[in-house]
DNA sequence: AGAATCTACAACCATTAGGTTGTAGGTAAT
DNA sequence: ATTACCTACAACCTAATGGTTGTAGATTCT
């Protein structure tokens, strides 16, 4: 998930789709490289879950998928989480030494 | 940034560090791989600005960085955003077939 | 001083990623 | 029916990743 977040046209891919539904060609011109590139891109992002596609007639249409951002948010929230754990056990430390000076 | 969270491991040091400080073998003695492929993983976590090291005597002390981490977390919300955009774009759309059937 | 420890860095190797071109199969338009 | 369009997929190339081992520079311990 995180590796497919980490190439800036997946990125900007991912925006457009959150934006508005597109299929794959339309995607594809606005990217300075060929078709089967952002095929692949889009590929990517489908594996992580990312976006979802749709066939209507013959064009496949690419939707962004927020659950899995949110995924995402969630998993930075927590490492986040862990360095507040940090940050309150510093404190307990520092209620301690104002506790009497020594370890109980 | 992406990039650097994208790997099992680099995450994994991540925690550890966010945990409280380490020095880089205290870290490696962890992984099952070598001094060295901790040393770069380190170096890409660095690279990224999530953590940074400190020398001391003969050790270097890794320590994580959540500055980077809210800022990774800053992106995904902004693309949640965009979503949220389309959303509200579809409920003007809506209020407006509402409001008379034809567009103004 | 000498041994042990922690780190930095280079060289190398296998695999993956990001890109290309080319071919082929459906669907839509004329 | 034939042409144009959208997609899927394979083959190939180059550069980057994640890993290895080996060598060397500082710093600490005995």
């Amino acid at each position: 998930m995180f590796h497919a977040l980490a190439d800036a046209t997946r990125r900007d891919i991912l925006v457009r789709t959150l934006e508005g539904e597109h299929n794959v060609s339309t995607l594809a011109r606005r990217y300075p490289m060929s078709f089967a590139a952002v095929q692949k891109h889009v590929a990517v992002l489908e594996g992580a879950g990312l976006v979802s596609k749709q066939r209507k007639g013959r064009e496949q249409i690419v939707s962004g998928n927020v659950e899995t951002m949110r995924k995402a948010n969630r998993l930075l929230a927590q490492l986040e989480t862990v360095w507040q754990g940090r940050i309150d056990r510093i404190g307990e430390v520092l209620a301690d030494e104002h506790n009497g000076g020594k370890n109980p």
